[in-house]
DNA sequence: CTGTTAGCGCTTTCAA
DNA sequence: TTGAAAGCGCTAACAG
């Protein structure tokens, strides 16, 4: 591939004034300008990248470390994140952890390595040691979906306690007197408050619940909600409605009903919580409570921006509401008590 | 951050010495190598990837440009393949490329200046000017899932054609007699051949057919999917059975049938072609032709990374088979003719 | 306005 | 087995 000194010979020039019109940096006398975009243009050239970061001691990277790629949820977030970024001149290095702590060390150190401008984590909450590595190689990083208060750094999350909140009031409001609710972490920082927020609700309207927390940790979130559900179902007598604190598990608790001969939402209803784009494909839709996806995108990707290449920013901590979303999974129970 | 000069200083070696201990590259004596581990230790040393790369004109990065990550087939072929080049020592950057031809262009060329080593491409199949970047800077790519023949790379992807006759097969034998088949695309090869296979098969068995292609092309298949199902079912005698030639289509059709009040399947059989995961989360469960999404993640980037540093290597030519999942959304019609 | 030059951090001959 | 030194491609003083 072309160098810049390839141009410089081609166009008779310095290679400095070959950087000049390349980064449009001090002044270049119209008639050498037009030689030297010329020469770039017939020798196909394309500055090379890891030079420039070498010298420039900046990549225009931004390291993305999450669970997983596939899911709805990150997934959108994560698309979210990449046009903000691309928009903005920076390339995205996508990580999937899977919540294993030694692959979040294993990416964490990569990234450094690789010398990021800046990163945006959604870590599992257990482990903390990836984090030193960004300490101590100085990358700003900001958390995405999770509290963890031991880590200096920008925070973008949803008020996962008011959602909680919000959902239970739903089915409080719709009359139901018996709930399920189903947790799938009991690490998550998140869904404790989740489930914290739903307990209060319910808590101060009367309404009877049972919990259902997972053993181990898991990412097979519909798995999950689908045993959880059988559970919750086979009480005596058995909740008119649960309420899964992600929508994935939501949708496993869907499909149990269904095995068990029970009509959504007729005999049980159904809330979810993320507000991922397939639960309005549902049959029938899942009522949730939605996080603004890809809003928590835009505002990780445009704080985390604020502070790379500062020395010392503030650091930034956003909360953004949830919105209840209401669709055809909840109604009032069949059977007033 | 420290670099192998402060190591060296530390372990009092030369640069030589350090950079030998890191690749584990000729012969140090056991004494020497301890010193300089423990200076890498105590330095938290972590080797600047871009300087390497420059020096050793190779990145281990490879460029990863599809449509859209968010795309559950895609999400999940992103995630396959990041896994793949991860335990590899490749790390991916992803470009959305949204099926705009700017932005195919845009995003190849920041691939050839980040010089990464290969790139898998799934392309719009409209525009090529894309392609050139790669071959000017001598960047091997594969192409996945799309069948470009003016492009000289290896390709992976699935029998489209015979995908579509084992779909239009199976209505077939459930003994529909009137079935609507819905494109996706006018301009994509795989979905062109989809549909021809299909119309094949109900061709073969004096099947009545009609099918819905888009006037414009669009990334949203869901509603496509709808809007296509709503003239096809108000046509007379109206299909018993469709044939969308991706899931997301089939689910837009689903919807359609509900919102007139037909049942699936009972009065309307319905089947999608990907084998999207969210298909069996649907009640009822979506049939499907199956695309094995992960194999063909793993099987471009093993294709790839054989390509990648060889001179001149073969391109290959990979096909896999599609497979019929028979779920819930398909069944023999109501009514026999 | 233009050119010369000194590195950025690393790998890799080539000598010792 | 070890070290000195050149140079990957680029940018940014510094001179002129």
């Amino acid at each position: 591939m072309a160098t810049i000194k390839d141009i410089a010979q081609l166009a008779g020039v310095s290679l400095a004034t070959v950087s000049r019109v390349i980064n449009q940096t001090g002044n270049v006398s119209p008639a050498l300008r037009e030689q030297v975009l010329a020469a770039m243009e017939t020798l196909n050239y394309q500055p090379n990248a890891p030079a420039r970061s070498l010298r420039r001691r900046e990549t225009r990277l931004i390291g993305l470390l999450i669970p997983q790629l596939n899911h709805p949820f990150f997934g959108t977030l994560a698309y979210a994140i990449e046009r903000f970024l691309f928009a903005e001149g920076f390339r995205i290095l996508v990580c999937s952890a899977e919540e294993d702590a030694d692959r979040e060390v294993e990416y964490t150190q990569l990234l450094t390595r690789q010398r990021v401008d800046g990163a945006i984590v959604a870590p599992t909450g257990l482990a903390l040691d990836w984090a030193k590595y960004f300490v101590h190689a100085n990358i700003p990083i900001v958390l995405i979906d999770r509290n963890l208060p031991d880590i200096a750094a920008s925070r973008v999350m949803v008020d996962n306690w008011q959602g909680g909140y919000q959902g239970a009031m739903h089915l409080v409001e719709l009359g139901h007197r018996r709930v399920g609710l189903i947790s799938v972490s009991r690490h998550s920082q998140a869904i404790r408050e989740r489930l914290q927020g739903a307990m209060q609700a319910l808590h101060e309207h009367n309404v009877a619940y049972e919990v259902y927390e997972p053993s181990v940790e898991t990412l097979q979130q519909y798995d999950l909600g689908f045993q959880a559900a059988l559970k919750l179902l086979s009480q005596q007598p058995r909740p008119s409605a649960i309420f899964a604190l992600t929508d994935v598990a939501a949708i496993g608790v869907m499909h149990a009903a269904v095995s068990q001969g029970l009509a959504v939402p007729s005999q049980l209803s159904v809330i979810g919580f993320d507000g991922i784009e397939l639960g309005a494909y549902l049959i029938p839709a899942l009522t949730t409570v939605a996080q603004p996806i890809e809003q928590l995108g835009y505002k990780a990707a445009e704080v985390l921006l604020r502070r790379v290449g500062r020395v010392q920013a503030e650091h930034e901590h956003i909360v953004l509401p949830t919105q209840l979303i209401v669709r055809a999974s909840t109604s009032m129970p069949l059977l007033a008590e």
